[in-house]
RNA sequence: GUCCCCAUCGUCUAGCCUGGCCUAGGACACCGGCCUUUCACGCCGGCAACAGGGGUUCAAAUCCCCUUGGGGACGCCA
């Protein structure tokens, strides 16, 4: 159905992704990376990886390779593009300025494309006038037809021009695999600059060179494009190219329903890696907005997705990002974690807090692996392990009312002191010891339940809740377990 | 302002193309309950929507029109 049947007669599903590098990948790209990464894997086709560096104010190396990580990070891996090659490069902009040169020579020649030597001072000025009059606010084609002499005239001069698309149809009809055809009258746009003055391209153009260059044959990108195809698709006419699939996706929203931007938070994909997401959750978050499984599945992975993604199931309408419900998908994804696994990701959230050495860890890292384990289940971000896992390592500053409850209990103070000396003469406590004491006391003290678990876990956490209690005492040193049994004996006698 | 797009629970959505199966299904969040020596996890249940108005039709969430609402674009940014 998408099959796309080029010039040369072969077939084939080529879809790019074209990041300007002005800054991190942004969910609302990464989404539209994804979706185009998605397609053209479910099709078995070739994702294009271009940078579109025309910008060169803005652009920067490091912001490109800032974007590399994110993607490599999140799994969007590219068949072509910068770091991979390919036939149809380079896929650097900037390093394409040769080929637009000649492009914008045709249009030239071909009166497609004229010289415009109006300064953006008189273009200003133009502007506001039309916007006080209540006209739209478009070149009034001042320089459109000038003569051959005074266009020389004027390049003798040293005059700077900027070279415009010369706009001659009414109507343009632009088909979109999302949202049908659309019609779009020209006279709102008007002759529009295709290079500035000083030779550098402007996206409109280079994005349909590039793209016909490719071979692309679906280009997916984001709604906000929708009213620039116009525009593209006169110059893939005017350069006798054959113009792509459109599929343009919808817009994801912040929680206040304007676009999603830096404002919103955490939009970044750095920022949520740093959060503690998982790249899986994120990975099949984003590809549940504006899109669904046939079989209204929520949890897919990335194989998942890829065999069941169709553009056909992408809807029309923007969807607002929900970060509770990618919070509750991380949690899904991190409890399904192979442990090795969990582990490892989760030790960069364990030191980064300061509140274990990356030494410490290594040196005991069997023990600590199985502390986190034993608090993974209230996890929904990894960036949550500290504040559970510290139950560990300290008691709390200040107990809070539960735990105050649990000490005014008359059994409270006799539990403790039974199992203090209990744990005494033992060099380590192991699960079957630590079982074992518990049914002592309970037979001894006749004292059971609530009565009795919930005075050991504060005795030996200052915490009415935690780990289980089994973990909790087996993984704590013995001298730890003493010293805060002791203080919390001594509390409960003061009180 | 002009042009374009969109419109089902608070949010993500199924259903819409190919009207009856919809008393509108699922998920997040929220509220109950169960499980449990705690927290959490898990399980069960509940709350909650077809924007409004006209048509077309025996029948409309589904098709058509208008209104309203929301979003996007109007750059020598991409």
């Amino acid at each position: 159905m998408y099959n796309f049947i080029h010039p040369g007669g072969k077939m084939s599903i080529r879809v790019r992704f074209a990041p300007s590098p002005t800054g991190h990948l942004h969910v609302g790209n990464a989404r539209t990376a994804l979706f185009n990464y998605l397609f053209s894997s479910s099709q078995k086709g070739q994702f294009i990886l271009r940078i579109e560096d025309t910008d060169l104010l803005r652009s920067s190396l490091e912001n490109e390779e800032m974007i590399y990580e994110d993607m490599r990070w999140l799994g969007l891996d590219w068949d072509e593009g910068p770091r991979k090659g390919g036939d149809y490069g380079p896929y650097r902009q900037t390093e394409r300025f040769d080929i637009y040169k000649k492009y914008s020579e045709k249009l030239l020649k071909d009166g497609n494309a004229y010289k415009c030597f109006c300064s953006k001072e008189e273009l200003e000025k133009e502007k506001e006038k039309a916007v006080k009059e209540g006209k739209p606010p478009r070149y009034s084609g001042k320089c459109r037809n000038l003569t051959a002499d005074e266009i020389k005239t004027l390049e003798d001069k040293g005059v700077e021009y900027s070279i415009r698309f010369k706009v001659n149809k009414e109507h343009i009809l632009v088909k979109d695999v999302i949202r049908g055809e659309i019609d779009f009258k020209t006279d709102s746009f008007g002759d529009f600059i295709i290079v500035r003055p000083d030779g550098t391209p402007i996206y409109n153009f280079v994005v349909v060179v590039d793209d016909a260059l490719m071979e692309i044959s679906h280009v997916i990108r984001g709604d906000d494009h929708l009213s620039n195809t116009p525009k593209q698709v006169l110059i893939f006419e005017a350069l006798g190219f054959e113009i792509p699939q459109f599929a343009h996706i919808p817009m994801i929203l912040g929680p206040d329903h304007a676009k999603l931007s830096k404002r919103h938070g955490v939009t970044s994909i750095k920022a949520f890696r740093q959060q503690g997401y998982l790249s899986e959750a994120l990975f099949n978050y984003l590809a549940l907005l504006s899109w669904s499984d046939e079989k209204e599945r929520e949890i897919l992975n990335k194989n998942e997705l890829i065999e069941s993604f169709s553009l056909k199931r992408v809807s029309k309408s923007a969807a607002v990002f929900d970060f509770e419900k990618l919070k509750w998908m991380n949690g899904i994804y991190i409890r399904n974690l192979e442990e090795n696994d969990f582990f490892e990701r989760v030790k960069p959230f364990l030191t980064d807090s300061g509140i274990l050495s990356e030494d410490y860890i290594n040196k005991h890292s069997e023990k600590i692996k199985k502390m986190s384990l034993s608090v993974r289940d209230n996890l929904d971000l990894l960036s949550e392990i500290p504040e559970y896992i510290k139950v560990y390592f300290h008691m709390p500053d200040e107990l809070d009312n539960n735990v105050k409850d649990i000490m005014k209990w008359e059994t409270t103070p006799v539990v403790l002191k039974a199992f203090k000396e209990e744990i005494e003469p033992l060099e380590k406590i192991d699960q079957p010891k630590y079982k074992e004491i518990v049914k002592k006391i309970q037979k001894e003290k006749k004292i059971k339940g609530k009565a009795l678990f919930m005075a050991i876990r504060i005795g030996v956490s200052g915490r009415a809740q935690g780990p289980e209690l089994d973990k909790l005492v087996t993984l704590m040193e013995k001298d730890e377990l003493q010293k805060r049994l002791e203080i919390m004996i001594e509390k409960i006698g003061g009180n």
